[in-house]
DNA sequence: TTTAGGG
DNA sequence: CCCTAAA
């Protein structure tokens, strides 16, 4: 039953191989075991290769999934569409899995469930095409990792690890963040900002963990000592360097047992919760499945229903005739689930809403290399920074957002390529395909050059996960034109700015789309003006206070501060980049630009 | 388009 | 954060 997501290894090939699947495909009976089915959180470049699921990716479908297990029962195939199953495992197991997954999920009449599993499959053939060549050399073993939430539950699920090595980088990191002497209260603080959300978990073990988890960029947190320090586990009790997290260690904590590059380092913590959640979910939907997990997640979804936020604020977005963006969100949010869109490469093609349990689910139908699969299709619109003239395509076509308006609430899938300034025809178009669920579809243009060409594809992104999140505060300020136009906000996470601070040390301040692009591949949220924008307002705050104390950190606890250690790091970058430019930049970018190929580039020593 | 700055 | 001038 557990749902597995899977993330792809780098081009690199960093990634470790597990035959967990497989064993997961044995040990496991059918009925119990989960489905087998690996997936893979991935997101297509621009030229056609899969690359890792970007943090922001995987918040946001944590978020998907928090908010969907407050939303009462959703239907089970939510979590599946979560991911999507990597070529190899498609071509191979995915057979058997769709037969067995469909059973697990449902509790839905056979025929509902056989739709289901129909729609489940999340095949993506073609894989050479898809895959880059690195992966495809591994068709076997795929560097999928099986990510067994129950792992107690079921013997048969082992978990694995295959953490390569960790990021150099982060050790730049200085003092220490001691988690052990926290209250729940304070932790939660803690985790409110290395996250950009709250938790309800009250575990304070659980938070202790994920909040390393998150900091370290390991899952290696199986100790019960949580100091973290230069970025790094601590173990008071263990003082063995924890620099690799070491697959014995990993195998006692089950739950975080994952597989990742190095790339994915970040979205680790991410993945956990994703994990967790689905498994929750999971746990929700199906009666039979008993098995909890993780008794903290259950108790963290169950929280996470009481806390659900009103609706009010989804209706006041709608009548703000806002674009889609919001419309999309207030309808998806409810029963729905989002969707991750399909990878740029497969052709998305809205297919048919099957009835599940009188609710209608939109299913995609995606032909990737020949196969056509229909796979359900949730998808929560990205709240992403307004395209510049979202507002004015409201002024110049308010007949339009009308029209606009109207599908959305008929559960218009909208179809486009692109959410560009036309976004608004396209929409317009494609509201001929009538539905009848409530949906919403909204093509954005993915950061990186990426979808574009493919015509016919569309880059669907939901979003916001946030509502749970880090609340993004969408603020209308009165533009001094009369005009009103959208502030959004969203506070930076610890994580965040670490990474920040970790792509300025690498590509240097002021080349900001290149950390945005790689560095900080994730976060679609954050432009590289933002990132500027954050470094600078990092400096600022890393010259005004810290030079005295260094040990000590924050000050006050408002918007908890951003450690004294990070600040330290910036400042020595701050200095170090005022003195001597980066020596090889060229070097850096080159190897950031051109291959196209790693997306783990391999720095340069310096630094 | 991306950066740097100002607001 | 947003906006805009420059490059």
């Amino acid at each position: 039953m557990e749902k597995v997501v899977e993330v792809e290894g780098s081009d690199e090939g960093k990634f470790e191989v597990t035959d967990l699947e497989k064993s997961n495909f044995v040990l496991s009976s059918p009925k119990h075991v989960a489905d087998p089915v690996v997936y893979k959180l991935v997101r297509v470049d621009g030229n056609g290769r899969l690359v890792p699921a970007t943090d922001d990716e995987l918040m946001e479908v944590e978020g998907l999934l928090e908010n969907e297990k407050r939303e009462a029962h959703i239907v089970a195939d939510t979590g599946q569409a979560l991911g999507w199953t990597s070529n190899e495992v498609s071509s191979s197991g995915m057979p058997q899995l769709e037969s067995s997954e469909g059973l697990s999920l449902s509790e839905n009449t056979e025929a509902d469930t056989e739709k289901l599993s129909t729609q489940l499959e999340e095949t993506v053939p073609s894989s050479a095409q898809c895959l880059s060549d690195d992966h495809v050399t591994q068709p076997g073993t795929v560097g999928e990792y099986l990510k067994p939430l129950d792992g107690p539950i079921q013997g048969g699920s082992s978990t694995y690890a295959g953490y390569i090595n960790s990021k150099p980088d982060f050790s730049k990191l200085k003092g220490e963040i001691c988690l052990d002497n926290l209250s729940i209260k304070e932790l939660h603080e803690v985790f409110k900002a290395t996250f950009g959300r709250d938790t309800t978990v009250k575990d304070k073990l659980w938070l202790k963990r994920r909040i390393t988890m998150g900091l370290t960029n390991s899952c290696d947190v199986s100790t019960t000592t949580f100091v973290i320090k230069d970025n790094k586990l601590v173990k008071k009790d263990n003082e063995d360097s924890s620099n690799n997290v070491n697959l014995a260690t990993v195998k006692e904590d089950p739950a975080v047992a994952v597989e990742y590059n190095v790339d994915l380092l970040n979205s680790f913590s991410s993945q956990i919760d994703e994990h967790q959640t689905i498994s929750a979910v999971r746990s929700e939907n199906n009666v039979v499945e008993n098995n909890l997990a993780n008794e903290d997640l259950a108790a963290d979804q169950r929280a996470a229903k009481r806390v659900r936020k009103p609706t009010k604020r989804y209706i006041e977005e709608l009548s703000e005739a806002e674009s889609k963006e919001y419309s999309g969100r207030l309808i998806a949010s409810p029963k729905n689930i989002g969707v991750r869109p399909l990878p740029s490469i497969c052709h998305a093609k809205p297919a048919r809403n099957l009835p599940l349990e009188g609710r209608t689910v939109i299913t995609r139908l995606d032909s990737l290399g020949g196969f056509g699969i229909q796979v359900p299709c949730v998808y929560r619109v990205r709240r992403s920074r307004p395209r510049k003239n979202v507002t004015a395509l409201l002024k110049f076509h308010p007949s339009d957002m009308g029209m606009t308006a109207t599908f959305i609430q008929r559960g218009l899938d909208v179809h486009g390529s692109q959410m560009g300034n036309e976004s608004m025809t396209k929409v317009l178009e494609v509201k001929s395909i009538p539905k009848q669920t409530p949906q919403q579809f909204v093509a954005e243009s993915n950061n990186e050059k990426s979808s574009t060409d493919l015509g016919q594809n569309m880059e669907l992104n939901y979003v916001d996960t946030s509502g749970d999140t880090s609340d993004d505060n969408v603020v209308t300020v009165p533009t001094a034109k009369g005009g009103i136009r959208r502030k959004h906000h969203r506070a930076w996470t610890l994580s965040e700015v670490m990474k920040l601070v970790e792509g300025v040390s690498k590509y240097g301040a002021g080349r900001w789309s290149e950390i945005k692009r790689l560095a900080f591949a994730s976060y679609s949220y954050r432009t590289s003006v933002d990132l500027k924008d954050k470094w600078r307002n990092l400096l600022k705050a890393s010259f005004a206070q810290t030079p005295t104390d260094k040990g000590a950190n924050s000050r006050k606890h408002p918007s908890m501060p951003i450690p004294a250690p990070i600040l330290l790091r910036v400042r020595e970058l701050a200095e170090m980049q005022a003195q001597g430019p980066s020596p090889n930049l060229s070097a850096s970018k080159l190897l950031a630009c051109g291959g196209g190929g790693s997306v783990n580039e391999t720095r340069p020593g310096y630094l």
